[in-house]
DNA sequence: TGTATACGAAGTGTATACAATGTGAATGCA
DNA sequence: TGCATTCACATTGTATACACTTCGTATACA
C-alpha cells in the first residue's frame, strides 16, 4: 500500500471512529499509537491530525496532543440554532445544482442506508445516513456553506449515536419515516423542486430534533423530588 | 523569537497577504521560499500551509504544492447566495451572546477601521474591516456557523480589494456610510437588540453587495457591439 | 504532615536527510 | 519537422534523530 493511501485510510478510519463515538468526545489521541496502528511515521500522521482539526473532528493544543472534539451542553444549543437554517439552504441549493452522476450517488447511498436499517449496526446506520447527507452537501456546490454543513453533520451523527436506543419501538418507526423522507428528498432534488426540497429539509430536521429532544427531556417518572446534597445548598 | 511564535507570524502574515491580494488568487506558493522568508524549516511551514488549507486560504494538491485559493465567477455567485443568510445569523447571535470584553474589542477594531479610512491604504482598510467582522463572529459563539462565516469574510475582503477604486467619490461616500453602520451595529449589539442587529446586517450587506454589483455590471458605455474574433465563431 | 522544588520520563515540536513524484528539456525516431 | 521517449532536475512526501515542554513523582524542608 502506498504511503498516500495509508494516510487516506487513517483519515477515513479516524473520521468514522469519531462519528460513531468509537472514539469518545474529549478523549486523547496518542500520536505514537496511531502511527503504529496505521503504519505511518509521525510526520504524515501529524498532518492527518491537522486535517482532522481543520474539519472540526479534533482539537489540537500546544505541546499537549490532539483530543477528539468535545460535545457539550453549549454546543448542543448552538447546533439546534444553526442546523435548520443550513440544512434548508443546502437542500434548496442541491435541488438547483445537482448533476445526474450525483443523483446516482445519492440513490446508491440511500440503498446502503436502507440496507443498514434492516441488517446493520447502529454505527453502520449512522455512517450511511451521514453519507447520504454529505452527498446533498456536494450537490449544493457552495464552498461557503460546505464547511458549516459538514461540521453540523459531524455532530449530528454523534448526537444521534448518543441518543439512539434500538430497543425503543418508537425509534424504529422514526427511522423508517426518516428513510421515506430520504426517498422524497431524492425525488424533489431530481425534479429540481426547490420549494419541496426546503419543506422536506424542515420536516426531516424536525423529526430528528424531536427524537433528540425526547432524550434530552424525557417524560417525567412521576416520583417525588429529591433534596439537594448538603454541599449544593446556598 | 520562539519557533511557535514564528509559526504564528507566518500564519498571520500569509493570511494578510492573501486577504489583501498581495498574494494573488491562484498563485503558487513556494515551500522553500516561505521557509527562508519566515526562518522556519519545512515541517512547521507545511503545518502552517495545512492550517491555511483548512481555513480555505489555500488549496493543497498532491505532490504539487500549495496555491492561493481561486476566486472564480462561480464562487462569486455562491458568495452572493450564502452571505446574507450567514451574516444575518451571526449578528443576531452576536447581539445575544456578546460579552463586555468583546464589546471593548469591537470598539477598538472600529477605531482602527476609522483611522484606516482617513490615513490608511486600501489594504489597511480591508484588514481593519475584516477584523471588525471577525469579532462579531467571535461574539456569535457558534462553532457550527463560524467556519462558513470566516470563509465568507475571506472572500469578502478579497472581492472588496478587487473592486475598490479610491478615485471614485461615490466609493468614498459608501465607505463612510459603512463606517456609520458599524457604529450602529456596535450600539445594537451592546443593547442586545437582535431585531435591529438583523436589520443592520441586511443593510450592511446590501451596501456591500451594491458596490460589488456596480463593478461587475457597470453602466453601459453606449458604444456599438464588437464582432467576435474568427477563431471564436462556430 | 503538608508543601515546594527538583528530577526524570513521556510526549510534542523541529530540523534534516532521504525517497518518490512530477516537470521540462533534450534526443531519437518516424 | 513533429512526436514520443528518456533522462535530469526540481519539488514534494516521509522517516528519523534531536530539542524542548509538560507532567508525574520523589525528596527535602518547613
Amino acid at each position: 500500500m502506498q504511503p498516500a493511501e495509508k494516510k487516506q485510510t487513517a483519515l477515513d478510519s479516524l473520521k468514522n471512529a469519531i462519528l460513531t463515538l468509537d472514539l469518545a468526545p474529549g478523549s486523547d489521541l496518542d500520536e505514537a499509537g496511531l502511527c503504529a496502528q496505521y503504519d505511518l511515521s509521525r510526520t504524515p500522521m501529524r498532518e492527518v491530525l491537522r486535517q482532522l482539526a481543520g474539519e472540526g473532528y479534533v482539537t489540537l493544543r500546544q505541546n499537549r496532543g490532539a483530543q477528539v472534539s468535545e460535545m457539550s451542553h453549549r454546543s448542543l444549543r448552538a447546533f439546534f440554532i444553526a442546523a435548520p437554517m443550513i440544512y434548508g439552504a443546502i437542500l434548496q441549493l442541491a435541488a438547483t445544482h445537482r448533476t445526474e452522476p450525483q443523483i446516482a450517488d445519492l440513490r446508491t447511498a440511500q440503498e446502503a442506508f436502507r440496507a443498514a436499517l434492516t441488517s446493520g449496526t447502529t454505527a453502520a446506520r449512522a455512517l450511511a445516513n451521514n453519507r447520504f447527507h454529505e452527498i446533498t452537501g456536494e450537490m449544493a456546490d457552495n464552498p461557503f456553506l460546505a464547511p458549516s454543513f459538514n461540521r453540523l453533520l459531524l455532530d449530528h451523527a454523534r448526537i444521534s449515536m448518543t441518543f439512539y436506543d434500538p430497543r425503543d419501538s418508537a425509534e424504529q418507526r422514526n427511522v423508517d419515516l426518516a428513510c421515506r423522507q430520504h426517498d422524497q428528498i431524492i425525488a424533489a432534488i431530481t425534479a429540481r423542486d426547490t420549494t419541496k426540497a426546503v419543506l422536506l429539509a424542515d420536516a426531516h430536521w424536525r423529526l430528528s430534533r424531536d427524537r433528540i429532544s425526547q432524550f434530552v427531556m424525557p417524560g417525567g417518572l412521576d416520583l417525588p423530588l429529591g433534596t439537594p446534597p448538603q454541599e449544593a445548598r446556598a
